[in-house]
RNA sequence: GGAGGCGUAGCUCAAUUGGUUAGAGUGCCACCCUGUCACGGUGGAUGUUGCGGGUUCGAGCCCCGUCGCUUCCGCCA
């Protein structure tokens, strides 16, 4: 009987010489010696060496074989002498003679090198990710992705969570991201949508009794990308739970996550209970809402200081209801040269700063562009504010407080990065939590949602009517590591009378609520229990752990940038015949739609007419 | 949709800042080599310098346009 082999390529021990072996896998190197060859073979579970004698009689043909080519050796594992002896390999200590060999898969020359660390354009990367897949770092990401998946799945089972699936064709939603759309061909002219997420799904589940749900669940947006935002489709652990408040979904999530990024990482991970951080802190403290913990640089308000300053900048700029925040870093006084600050003064302009101000404290007293402006009990001030010691430095930027915390928030990573602050060995998780459920629009001076209009908000309906719009928190969350956001979540609102209170003051009829989100309100109406939920990214969670930053790296078959599948060509043009079926004609991109889409339709019209004509006089 | 960066051999990069026939490493091809493990050695082939235009006696280098890649902003309830 045919068989291809007795071993994988990563099993064989110095306990099994003597022993006749079949082995298969690729050619990853060949080192020829002239008298004798040696081929490193490899397969999903490791590499063996091969040591093939010149007497053999495929010793001549070996020559044609390229690396990559796929071949099975059958041979004996014979013990290598200690000075051979190859610590790097699992399977170092032995190596096998061959004795027969039989080609099954004829290699080309591949276009770029697998066997060593050579960095290929990504185009050509994702054109060949069969190949890209075969090299050692890639691979394993793939494979740490698959434990991770099977571990999550094994603990949220644990924890009495049963996964379901939800449908994949489904309704546009109203809310959030671009769709992508499906188009029906029983029904011409209406499409399905791919989900955004499944979370109506997951909350009818909740309504229909099932108390704890997750699944691994592919989401499909139709956004642009980022280096951790994959274009078109992602994963996420979407989790909901019934009869909860937010704390007993936090308390889950952590359990899950500190058992996740313990087995499968040996950095240092924050310990349970995460901290939680208030939205407003966090963008008062670090200018954004998914800050980098590992940074231990704060902002701190200093505008009152400034307000009846001799430095007229900052003076006119708090005077105009704009707002001078400051970023001290300890101990760097002495150690950097002055190009360091002018090169800090740079990046903040880069990122829209007008400028940037700083103040060096030495033993001597203070170095700074702007001190000569400043009065004696200012300074005092400042030193007294932010526990100056002598080498502290101290940066400060000065204008429209949404746009101080921005460029602020940016100018702090900066200074974490540059000066080395930030430990790659450590994963800091915190909670960010008390969303505002509603906030000004600029430009109308309106009221509306500010980030999810279904969260509960806090003191519920008593809390809509009582306080000011713009004082209401939701129970809605973040959950961030080293910088990157997790996952959203919320308790949401599953009361109809709460949620036509919110939508009200959101400038909503309830006519519009009712045609919008009927079927959920609908579902609320029948007795909905009070539920909860948060879903965070399976590839960013993987993109950590494997210390990747990029998300491409963590998944197998990636769209580029562009959303596009270089290896299977997609998105492709399809038959006529296709489109036909769906009464679907593609307009050219450069024409414009409005216009054509009413022309087309007037032509279409006037056919008919004259078909109507035609058959009329037909029958006359 | 907008901004920045990049584009030279299959791949990674160089080319003394506008000056002769565009080089090196790696890969590829041929030959040599019995202990390598990124083996080593000798020789060889490989270029529309992304594309189009302009400036110039002369452009890989400068200018304009365009395309591609990438990072960020917008966007991602």
């Amino acid at each position: 009987m045919h068989m291809f082999r007795t071993h994988t390529c990563g099993a064989l021990r110095s306990s099994d010489v003597g022993a006749k072996v079949k082995l298969s896998g690729w050619i990853h190197s060949v080192r020829d010696h002239g008298g004798v060859i040696f081929i490193d073979l490899r397969d999903h579970y490791g590499k063996t060496q091969i040591v093939v004698d010149p007497k053999m009689h495929f010793y001549q043909e070996l020559d044609r074989w390229r690396v990559e080519t796929v071949v099975c050796f059958t041979g004996t594992v014979v013990a290598r002498t200690p000075e051979t002896v190859n610590p790097k390999l699992e399977t170092g200590e032995i190596e096998v003679a061959a004795e027969e060999m039989e080609v099954l898969g004829e290699a080309d020359v591949i276009p770029f090198q697998i066997a060593k660390d050579e960095q290929a354009p990504e185009a050509l990367r994702l054109k060949y990710r069969f190949l890209d897949l075969r090299r050692e770092k890639l691979h394993e990401n793939i494979i740490l992705r698959s434990k991770v998946i099977s571990e999550i799945r094994r603990f949220m089972c644990d924890m009495g969570f049963m996964e379901y699936q939800t449908p994949i064709l489904t309704s546009s939603s109203p809310e959030g991201a671009r769709d992508y759309l499906v188009p029906s061909r029983v029904h011409p002219g209406k499409f399905y949508a791919l989900p955004q997420a499944p979370q109506q799904f997951k909350q009818l589940l909740m309504v229909a009794g099932f108390d704890r749900y997750f699944q691994i669940a592919p989401c499909f947006r139709d956004e642009d990308a980022r280096a951790d935002r994959s274009p078109g489709e992602f994963y996420q652990l979407d989790v909901e739970m019934s009869f909860v408040t937010q704390d007993d979904i936090f308390a889950v999530i952590e359990k899950l996550l500190c058992h996740i990024f313990t087995k499968f990482s040996r950095k240092e991970i924050s310990s349970a209970p995460f901290v939680r951080i208030p939205y407003r802190e966090a963008m008062a403290k670090y200018g954004t809402d998914k800050p980098d913990l590992r940074n231990p640089l704060e902002m701190i308000d200093v505008s009152s200081v400034f307000a009846d300053s001799g430095f007229n900048a900052f003076a006119s700029t708090v005077k105009n209801g704009g707002v001078v925040r400051a970023i001290k870093v300890p101990g760097i006084g002495g150690a950097q040269p002055r190009k360091f600050y002018d090169d800090m003064i740079a990046f903040a302009q880069s990122v829209g700063a007008k400028g940037m101000a700083y103040i060096i404290w030495t033993a001597e007293g203070e170095k700074s562009p702007i001190v000569k402006f400043m009065k004696p009990e200012e300074l005092a001030q400042l030193k007294a504010m932010a526990s100056i010691q002598p080498g502290d430095v101290m940066f400060f930027l000065a204008d429209k407080e949404a746009k101080v915390l921005e460029i602020g928030g940016q100018v702090r990573t900066e200074l974490g990065n540059r000066l080395g602050l930030i430990d790659p060995n450590v994963f800091k998780f915190c909670w960010i939590v008390d969303f505002p459920m509603f906030e000004l629009d600029e430009e109308t001076n309106q009221i509306i949602f500010s980030h999810n209009p279904f969260s509960m908000p806090q003191g519920g309906m008593e809390a809509l009517l009582n306080k000011k719009p713009l004082d209401i928190f939701a129970y809605q969350y973040d959950i961030v590591c080293n910088g990157i956001e997790l996952s959203s979540g919320a308790i949401r609102n599953h009361r109809p009378d709460i949620m036509y209170k919110a939508f009200e003051i959101a400038g909503y009829k309830r006519e519009t609520v009712d045609e919008r989100f009927g079927g959920m309100i609908r579902a609320f109406k029948l007795g909905a229990p009070p539920h909860g939920g948060i879903a965070p990214g399976v590839d960013r969670m993987v993109m950590l752990l494997a210390d990747e930053p990029n998300i491409r790296e963590v998944i197998a078959f990636p769209f580029n940038q562009q959303a596009q599948d270089l290896m299977m060509n997609a998105p492709a043009e399809v038959d006529m015949k296709q489109l036909r079926e769906l009464r679907i004609i593609p307009l050219e991109p450069e024409l414009k739609f409005e216009e054509t889409f009413k022309k087309l339709k007037a032509e279409a019209a006037r056919i008919r007419e004259i078909e109507q004509t035609a058959q009329a006089a037909a029958k006359a």
